[in-house]
RNA sequence: GGCCCGUUCGUCUAUCGGUUAGGACAAAAGAUUUUCAUUCUUUAAAGAGGGGUUCGACUCCCCUACGGGCUACCA
């Protein structure tokens, strides 16, 4: 039986969606297109009280600005399944709850919050395992214990209940897992789920394997943290008679905190000192902010790849991979199985490969960016702006460093490196600086070689070497030690330009030494 | 505590019983670069421990240790 591959990526609107998350969508968007299936979108908010306003279009955005587009779903225009919210599919979860009900595989349970603690505090105390099971069932207010006149005038009452999933005594659960083969879990130690709350609304368990099954998802591909409760879905899915069209399950190994202890959690924010989410976000209720890729100046490209490398490798010796090249080189079975740490260091290299790739074009915008910050986009060309880029690219990891590393286009430095002039300065300098500028006055064409003719002939006249002078000459055109070839500077800022900042440093730097 | 999953250089990982255990990032050294960056060359760096199985184990099995996850009317 060969079904059309489906899968699905389901948040749940919490808050900003975290890179392990990100991760696990872009692992389904991979599997769905190397099979030629489906990735659907589909936000699970079934808990009320945890919904966090703006985080759902957060998660859209996010997956959008990484192009990891889904192929029906929220955000992404619904599809045959609509609605791809839960909380939009309310109504039909209570008959799926009732038909278990119904079939004796699930049952009424009336406890409030204060009697299911004293039943764990109770077990507690004797040292048992504090769950609702097999054997607590039998001690608690459910349609297990109570006769059926008084369920069903509590029923009528309108009291409150859940629906809980009797569990089978005793019973192995065996599935095989995609990424770590066979596991099993024996019934006697998961409890008596709820599968619908109070409130009306399903649990995670029962909306995730109702919709998997209407929405004929094949391939469930989800974090370990899942793990424990697939045998739980299993049953579920046995419970419903579904079992044929069970999906398969790829439980990911999680993501770590680069310190060691613990997965990456969206409470890690800033605190690690690299962003833990694609987007800079902004908690609704604290005001908090948590930074994201995006504005900390990487590129979407370098964090699909990135994220793609922490747990999957191709088994070759290729890193750096377009979407659509992992979309052909990706598959479940090269997914690792242990948990992995995110690493700064590498983050940093993907993004620097990528931003080197940038054409001079496409890396402009973000230089424009920040001249408009600065108030100056008025006062150069997209000529000058594209050559500023050429010169720079290569000297920047991140998208906004670009402005660090080029403001001196722009403007004329007002520091010098202190430990260059004091270095390089001498009384021969002066006499040098003059005879350059009256070089440069007379040339009529400046180019970096025509600049560079001219410099030697100043250098030669005052006998002075250009070891020792080089790196002065560049921290007087530019304020800094570092850059691109100096001369090149000089051509691109121009004639007059250059000659101000030689004449500014003769007026300033000597009154400082 | 219980259950489940995991464990190769500092980090991400290759190896699917026989290798001088390979690569990348980071680190160190050198070369190139008038500088920085790049690039190139080189170095250092690993099978958690203990038992088995086998002619042979990083690889298979068991135990221990360690790490992680789950243990809600949260997902």
């Amino acid at each position: 039986m060969d079904r059309r591959v489906r899968v699905r990526f389901a948040p749940s609107p919490t808050g900003p969606l975290h890179i392990g998350g990100v991760r696990t969508a872009l692992y389904n968007y991979l599997f769905a297109h190397k099979h030629g299936g489906d990735f659907l979108l589909r936000i699970e908010d079934t808990d009320q009280t945890r919904f966090v306003p703006g985080a759902e279009a957060y998660i859209i955005e996010s997956l959008k600005w990484l192009g990891i587009e889904a192929s029906e779903g929220i955000g992404f225009g619904d599809g045959p399944h609509a609605p791809y919210r839960q909380s939009e599919r309310k109504a039909m979860y209570k008959d799926f709850a009732m038909q278990l009900i119904a079939n004796g595989q699930a049952y009424y349970a009336f406890d409030t919050a204060e009697e299911l603690e004293q039943m764990r505090e109770r077990l507690k105390a004797s040292n048992v395992d504090a769950k609702y099971d097999a054997i607590t069932r039998g001690t608690m207010k459910n349609s297990l214990t109570l006769s059926e006149d008084e369920v069903n005038r509590r029923l009528e009452n309108g009291d409150a209940y859940v629906v809980r999933f009797k569990l089978p005594r005793k019973e192995e659960v065996k599935f095989e897992d995609e990424i770590r083969g066979w596991v099993s879990f024996n019934t006697n130690q998961l409890d008596d789920k709820v599968l619908y709350k109070s409130d009306g609304m399903p649990t995670y368990h029962l909306a995730n394997v109702v919709d998997d099954y209407l929405m004929q998802i094949t391939h469930v591909i989800r974090g370990e943290e899942w793990l424990p409760s697939a045998p739980l879905h299993v049953l579920l899915y046995r419970a419903f008679g579904w079992e044929n069209v069970m999906p398969k399950f790829a439980h990911l190994p999680l993501l770590l905190k680069p310190e060691g202890n613990g997965k990456l959690s969206k409470r890690d924010g800033d605190r690690l000192g690299f962003p833990v989410f694609p987007l800079n976000w902004q908690d609704p209720f604290t005001q908090e902010p948590s930074s994201g890729y995006r504005e900390a100046g990487y590129l979407p490209e370098a964090v699909v790849n990135l994220l793609a490398f922490l747990g999957w490798n191709p088994g070759t010796q290729q890193e750096l991979f377009t979407l659509p090249e992992l979309v052909q080189a990706f598959s479940l079975d090269r997914v690792s199985k242990s948990g992995a740490k995110f690493d700064q260091n590498k983050a940093k290299w993907f993004n620097q490969q990528y931003v080197r790739k940038l054409s001079d074009e496409a890396l402009a915008p973000f230089l424009s960016s920040a001249l408009v910050n600065a108030g100056l986009n008025q006062d150069f060309s997209d000529d000058f702006v594209l050559k500023v880029c050429s010169l720079v690219k290569e000297k920047i990891s991140f998208t906004k460093e670009i402005w660090d590393y080029s403001n001196y286009f722009f403007i004329a430095p007002k520091t010098y490196d202190e430990q260059v002039i004091k270095k390089k300065w001498s009384d021969k300098i002066p006499a040098l600086l003059l005879d350059l500028i009256a070089n440069f006055e007379q040339l009529d064409s400046f180019t970096h070689e025509t600049v560079e003719a001219a410099y030697l002939q100043a250098l030669a006249k005052n006998e002075i070497l250009g070891k020792d002078f080089l790196q002065l000459f560049r921290v007087i055109v530019t304020g800094v030690a570092g850059g691109p070839p100096l001369f090149e500077i000089a051509a691109l800022i121009g004639k007059q330009e250059t000659i101000s900042r030689l004449n500014h440093a003769l007026t300033q730097i000597p009154s400082k030494i």
